[in-house]
RNA sequence: GCCCGCUUAGCUCAGUCGGUAGAGCAUCGGAUUCUUAAUCCGCAGGUCCUAGGUUCGAGUCCUAGAGCGGGUACCA
């Protein structure tokens, strides 16, 4: 089909035609151009208006020497009458020999009714705009595989209209939204995105590489403090439209890449918040639906006001009867919960604080009831790091949640501003983390300093665009209002998978050495990996479990350190890539036979649940013992790992020159120097070392990096 | 993470018990000057997601993998 079009497409030019125009001069689009035919006295195309429009030829039919055409713009569609009577027979045929559906195409003529009353503009003469080599999808159904849907959303767009509607919401929402909130004194602002520490939330952040800087980022959580710290400038009312990014686990009701408003009020408490909130939702539900009731899964939904308000302990008490303000400690919770014969699906729940189980418990048993929208209030203090306490009772703080359909749309609170309340709370996430919770704030020093030089009492909020557009639109996955969602690319050339064939290939005819069983404990390369499957308290306790030899403990510490570096350099995860480095050797005290090094650490590290590029990437290493067999330096990681344990040996041997043997003396130039010197440290293999480049560093930086890397993080040999 | 499901023509979808892979729309050729998912006649169009396996024979059965979706867990 996109030969044919190609072909249509030189005929065209041969035809003295331009395939792709530059620009086209519209009197009406197409929703207001059917207007006039629609009002006007006559049907007859004399008395219409002289118009010209443009869209996309959306709909065809022929009769003969009369064709029928549907247009499409921004605006909607029309139907545009080409007969050979106004036109000509000569422009009627090109126009069918040239044109495919899906093409732009301008028209300039008349606008007339049909005699079947359709309103239409009665072409005198058409201009090609845009020829398409790829077909629309069916004219009835649409585009319905949501795969598709979201990978091609253009044409998702083109052929359904409620798709269209949906987008067109989404932005009016945020218009008003912002319309709003200017009237009512808030100045819009931009914080940043890519910063040093995650803040203003509790979630995993995604982490990046400065390279000018050379240090790690975060991609921002939220913008809570940065906007705080606006207010406490004297900013009193201030707002971010804020991108926000969470590494977390996908659901239809988060995303990782996301949309929140926030906004901060001097002066207002969260019973303000709550009025305030209140008249803008319903100000937002107004103006774009123009209906208070929606539907959504068969729910109704009715946003009139007021919006119950109910405080958390209350709504427990109601769902589940169990009041949590006489349970003293996580214990009496989980008791509770259990004699009330309630099922927690959640992992981890015996070591879980009160705070989390009453969260827990109030997921399970009252969060999926609320569906009109419900501000739940008064939540317990350990969850809100950054909200006030409570004045009558210090275990909860002022701060409330919107809740609709089940789905939390909005978390407030009164602002915490006092900075010595403030430290303690910070002190308290810390210990949290040091406990083993992972999603904890650090202290935030930049933050604490700001608060005291002073900020006004406040209140606002967190917003989750994409839930409350989802809401309005009748939609149960977030996906569906965010145009571009990410998905794996389909394009399997450029993944590294791709080359591990050609590796095999080229030793089909070579000894065979491995067990299949070994083998399909090698893993299979890759650049990086999210994570290793791994702790470093457990790595640390089989390095200590297996490696005694003191030398060979320094050297894989020593790699340890080198790997961190390049991983610092390269933006990958730093954690895993230490981790690898400290695990490289790991069979090496204990296996005799150079050819089953590795294999051993291979088995070691599947038990674990190692990441299998991981444990690829330390198999590649040993390229002596298993060259042979097919497992070789493919990846990123690969050729870091053999580096970074080569490049260890060639440091340490330099040093041990040195009149003090200390790292700090040595000079990166003299490490260079005895590189190029084949009998300085004979059996440090050379070619392992110049793997580097395999890992994207020249070999002059790469070892500059490793000598300084161990210079900054010395390893003794103890 | 784990569990379940889906993947067939450009699009929307059938495909029986394991026995020559189908329809509609779109495309291509033909008829048609008032259609509204036009109609009528005809042609063409396939990596049945990928790689293995079982079988005389696999879209169909088995194994592994990929992409997507759903559920569940995690998630201010």
């Amino acid at each position: 089909m996109r030969a044919v079009r190609l072909q249509k497409l030189e005929a065209l030019k041969a035809a003295g035609m331009r395939p792709y125009d530059d620009r086209y001069e519209r009197t009406h689009v197409l929703a207001d151009a059917r207007q006039v035919a629609a009002d006007q006295e006559s049907d007859d195309p004399e008395s219409g208006r002289l118009v010209s429009v443009a869209g996309r030829v959306m709909m065809r039919r022929v009769f003969g020497k009369l064709v029928f055409v549907h247009l499409q713009d921004g605006s909607g569609r029309c139907q545009v009458v080409l007969d050979a009577g106004t036109m000509g027979d000569e422009a009627v045929q090109q126009f069918q020999d040239f044109v495919d559906l899906g093409d732009h195409v301008g028209f300039e003529g008349r606008t007339a009714r049909t005699k079947k009353g359709e309103p239409s503009v009665w072409a005198s003469g058409w201009t090609f705009l845009s020829k398409s080599l790829l077909p629309l999808p069916e004219k009835w159904s649409g585009l319905s595989d949501l795969e598709a849907r979201q990978r091609e959303r253009y044409l998702d767009l083109v052929s359904n209209p409620e798709t269209r509607e949906r987008f067109r919401l989404r932005s009016r929402f945020v218009k008003e939204l912002r319309r709003y909130l200017d009237e009512r004194g808030f100045e819009e602002v931009d914080t940043p995105i890519l910063q040093t520490k995650v803040t203003g939330a509790l979630a995993k952040p995604f982490v990046t590489h400065h390279n000018a800087m050379d240090m790690r980022c975060v991609l921002r959580i939220a913008p809570e403090t940065w906007l705080k710290q606006c207010v406490a400038g004297g900013m009193d009312r201030v707002y971010e439209v804020a991108r926000c990014f969470r590494n977390e686990g996908m659901s239809p009701a988060h995303l990782q890449d996301f949309t929140m408003v926030e906004w901060y009020a001097a002066y207002w408490n969260y019973q303000d918040n709550m009025d305030f909130t209140e008249g803008l939702l319903l100000h937002l539900v107004d103006v774009l639906l123009g209906k208070r009731e929606i539907e959504v899964e068969g729910r109704t939904i009715d946003f009139d006001t007021p919006w119950p308000r109910i405080a958390m302990r209350d709504l427990i008490l109601r769902d589940s009867g169990i009041d949590y303000a006489e349970l003293e400690t996580a214990d009496d919770v989980r008791q509770a919960i259990r004699d009330k014969g309630i099922q927690l699906e959640a992992e981890g729940v015996d070591q879980m604080s009160r705070g989390n189980l009453i969260d827990q418990l109030y997921k399970k048993v009252s969060r999926p009831q609320l569906v009109n929208p419900t501000f739940v209030t008064d939540h317990p203090i350990d969850l809100s790091p950054l909200a006030r306490m409570n004045d009558q009772d210090p275990t909860r703080v002022d701060r409330y949640q919107l809740v609709v359909n089940g789905w939390e749309i909005i978390n407030a609170y009164s602002e915490l501003v006092d900075p010595l309340d403030q430290r303690a709370r910070f002190e308290q996430q810390v210990a949290a983390r040091d406990a083993g919770d992972e999603e904890t704030l650090p202290l935030d020093e930049d933050y604490l300093r700001c608060m005291e030089h002073g900020m006004p009492p406040m209140s606002g909020w967190g917003m989750g665009v994409e839930r409350v557009v989802a809401l309005l639109t009748g939609q149960d996955n977030l996906r569906e209002v965010t145009l571009f969602p990410l998905l794996k690319p389909l394009d399997k050339s450029d993944e590294p998978a791709a080359a591990a064939p050609a590796a095999k290939e080229a030793t089909t005819d070579e000894g065979e050495t491995m067990s299949d069983e070994h083998r399909a404990l090698l893993g299979s390369p890759a650049d990086d990996v999210d994570a290793l499957g791994i702790t470093p308290e457990r790595a640390r306790e089989l390095f200590d479990e297996h490696v005694k030899t003191p030398s060979l403990r320094r050297q894989m510490e020593q790699a340890s350190v080198v790997m961190g570096a390049m991983a610092r350099k390269l933006g990958t995860n730093e954690e895993a890539w230490r981790l690898l480095g400290l695990l490289h050797n790991l069979d090496f005290d204990e296996v005799k036979e150079p050819e089953r090094h590795c294999l051993v650490t291979a088995e070691i590290l599947g038990r674990e649940g190692v990441h299998p590029a991981g444990i690829h990437a330390i198999a590649a290493h040993n390229d002596k013992g298993l060259v042979a067999t097919g497992i070789r330096c493919v990846s990123v990681i690969d050729h870091a790992v053999s580096a970074a344990e080569a490049v260890v040996g060639l440091i340490h041997a330099a040093c041990q020159v040195l009149p003090s043997k200390d790292v700090q003396d040595l000079k990166v130039k003299s490490v260079r120097k005895r590189f190029k010197n084949p009998k300085f440290a004979a059996n440090v293999e050379r070619d392992l070392i110049e793997r580097c480049a395999g890992a994207g560093l020249e070999l002059e930086a790469f070892l500059a990096l490793a000598v300084e890397a161990l210079q900054q993080e010395p390893v003794s040999e103890a």
